[in-house]
DNA sequence: TTCCGATGGCCAC
DNA sequence: TGGCCCTCGGAAC
């Protein structure tokens, strides 16, 4: 269940174990088995990640776009495979390794124009290289929506999900029910290191650890998961820096986590 | 054993 | 804005 930081590592699991193989596709689900045909057989040539989307592209110039969604989930195995869910939707086998992913909201092929024209429309990704801060800068303070939903638009920044804008804007002490417009230069610097280095650090390690979380290990009993953050899934709970207790609050149907207090004014600044 | 919510996003109204 | 899709772990019986 997935932010950027899952699909970026996937990509770059991907890339060390994965590439210039060749592999062998089905579809034990049966939803892509039209695909998975055009997918056998092939090597795989490049793997790369922009937000929360994966695209794969093998020989021949067959391309594969995957987004998980809510549900979707890609296992590995480096060796003996268990056997397929009956929910797969696409395995890939090699001698090395082979893949599952089950519960997509897509895995399609698609032409070169159609990846062109989807990967035109995702906003800059923290995680890219290639990314710009300023042009992210820009598309946030797009019209008088409140930060907080601007945030999860992958038009304006792509990679960001739900927990990532919760941590995010505490870090950065940003008040996410301001408008995105009033938005300032040094609040913007504040937000888009914090973003990048959550997204850095989850990327390595597999999952989203606040600085403010105790450390691991993770699977000691009696330890929740929402430990591991700082105000996502925490309402009541007193604020790391300041104790007041977290808010809660639906937005855009989606919820929303934040401290009261020190995220509240100096504003955008 | 059943039920519900979830780190997403699309589409119709 | 609400409905719907897709899957699954953990809470609730």
């Amino acid at each position: 269940m997935p932010e950027g930081n899952i699909i970026h590592r996937i990509a770059r699991i991907h890339r060390r174990w994965l590439l210039g193989r060749d592999f062998t596709a089905d579809s034990p689900q049966g939803r892509f088995s039209e695909g998975a045909r055009h997918l056998s057989g092939r090597a795989l040539v490049s793997v790369d990640a922009h937000g929360k989307h994966l695209f794969h592209h093998f020989d021949g110039g067959v391309r594969l776009h995957i987004h998980l969604g809510l549900f979707g989930n890609l296992k590995h195995f480096r060796a003996g495979a268990a056997s397929p869910s009956p929910t797969c939707r696409l395995r890939l086998s090699s001698p090395h390794a082979t893949l599952h992913l089950s519960g997509p909201q897509a895995c399609e092929l698609l032409s070169p124009e159609t990846e062109a024209e989807l990967r035109a429309r995702l906003g800059e990704d923290p995680l890219r290289p290639d990314a710009s801060p300023s042009r992210a800068f820009t598309a946030l303070r797009r019209g008088r929506t409140p930060l907080a939903v601007a945030l999860l638009d992958q038009e304006r920044i792509s990679g960001v999900g739900n927990i990532l804008r919760a941590e995010g804007l505490f870090l950065a002490r940003l008040p996410p029910l301001r408008p995105a417009s009033e938005l300032r230069p040094a609040g913007f610097e504040r937000l888009w290191e914090a973003l990048r280095s959550l997204l850095e650090d989850a990327a390595r390690d597999g999952r989203i650890v606040a600085p403010h979380a105790p450390p691991a290990p993770w699977e000691i009993p009696g330890r929740r998961r929402e430990d591991r953050f700082s105000v996502y899934d925490r309402a009541g709970q007193p604020c790391p820096r300041c104790s007041t207790p977290i808010s809660r609050r639906e937005l855009a149907s989606r919820a929303l986590f934040f401290c009261p207090r020190c995220q509240k004014t100096p504003a955008a600044s």
